[in-house]
DNA sequence: GCGCCTCTTTGCGCCCGCGCAAACTGCCCG
DNA sequence: CGGGCAGTTTGCGCGGGCGCAAAGAGGCGC
């Protein structure tokens, strides 16, 4: 965690300050810490006093809440340009969660005062982080309608849906997740076992679906996945 | 759907206008509408363009959530004084979910445009509506967690917690949910069927943990149900 | 290059909770 | 007052997916 002097342009990317003039940026520029991050080093954890927002530069981070048996969820994960944090701050003042770095990550952070006087001053931030905010509630709520009704072949295959549109990189021959992710790391975004995520992998690939590799897997036929998650009449694989 | 004058005093319940002083709260109320909805009516169904940020006055209103195969589940109950169908106007600008008045309802509403001039003449009420939308957030992942890791019997005991906490009522000898809340509703709101739901209650009505009604629920024992919920060492019914 | 350690795969048996079906009950409405 | 209906209860059987256990397979450090 070394503190780094930010590099303005960097903010340009962030929906956080969308609208913003010059002036604004360069402000925001101040307030900010720069900060380098390691693979398996912890940014915050669940129940420490949320006193800074953050935003990653680079990397990935991954949000898991514990529950009072130790049982784990994965909230989501982090990719660059997106803020981390941000709610804990302005709701409640403590994190609900550990957020981990699972690849080297350059991230970016503001003390809760800062932010707090950047949005007095520039309501834009505010409405922002509102906007970015009130999008993570959907998602988290269609989530919670997928555990709740769906059988766990369709959450897993709208995981991995997810997934290769947040982090998917195309590579030849499908779409792969450039990041570290285990079975159990699905599991735990699904709602159920690593063995049972297993299973179900190890069937895709039999029909081509899927292409799996230790803490890694590649969509072969999306469309495929997408019947799955959607329930649409399936291609059968030729008998 | 009758519009009324608004009562400026309403506000001062509004967690949302926190901290506004008397001339804002005046202009504020002077771009708001009330409504009366009657039982059964609905405010506004998924999928419709969010135009409007609503606030309940009194009543109490369901928010569901409907799957592709028609599936549903209860989101969550407004009460008074709570927000709803904010997060969608300033986030992807189409409501998520239903809200169907459960009771005979008075709300008041902004226009997303009047609102979002609010907000930036008043930078208050964005960060008020930060913090109540992150807490939604930090609820619902919550809610995910324990779907995802808790067997039905706890988090039906959460779940009614949860409403007796928001909606309970004292009375002789418990706390009682005070609307109208059936067996589906409890399943569709902890991801079950009202079978198992109905079963769990029956077992926890014979150990004198609650008593049930028609649409109604009344807890007899809070901390019995607190015992399950946190799996704490359960104190034995006399055998 | 060898061995260890983590991640993954796979088999097997069981149990929670669902699906179906039917009976019951209290309200509402005619 | 009597039917009908929505909501609830309960029985029964099955099956998806978990728990346990053990073997296989890469990758990494030494």
């Amino acid at each position: 965690m070394t503190p780094l002097a930010p590099d303005p342009d960097v903010l340009r990317g962030l929906r956080l300050f969308a609208g913003l003039d010059a002036a604004a940026l360069a402000e925001t520029v101040r307030s900010a810490q720069t900060q380098r991050v390691e693979k398996g080093a912890t940014i915050f954890s669940q129940g420490d006093p949320a006193t800074l927002c953050h935003a990653l530069i680079d990397g990935r981070v991954k949000i898991v809440q514990t529950g009072a048996d130790g049982q784990q969820m994965v909230v989501r994960y982090i990719g660059p340009g997106e803020m981390f944090g941000t709610a804990a701050v302005f709701a409640g003042g403590v994190y609900p969660a550990d957020a981990l770095a699972v690849a080297d990550c350059v991230a970016i952070h503001w003390s809760a005062a800062a932010m707090g006087v950047l949005m007095e001053r520039h309501p834009r931030v505010a409405m922002n982080a509102l906007d970015i905010v009130g999008r993570r509630l959907q998602e988290v709520q269609t989530r919670l309608r997928e555990v709740s009704t769906e059988r766990v072949e369709r959450r897993v295959a709208h995981a991995l849906l997810r997934l290769a549109r947040q982090a998917g990189r195309r590579v030849e021959g499908g779409v792969e997740i450039d990041f570290p992710l285990s079975r159990q790391d699905i599991a735990e975004m699904t709602g159920t076992t690593l063995h049972t995520v297993s299973r179900i992998l190890s069937g895709w690939e039999a029909q081509g679906i899927v292409e799996g590799g230790r803490q890694q897997v590649t969509i072969r036929r999306p469309h495929a996945l997408v019947a799955i998650a959607e329930d649409l009449p399936r291609p059968l694989p030729p008998a």
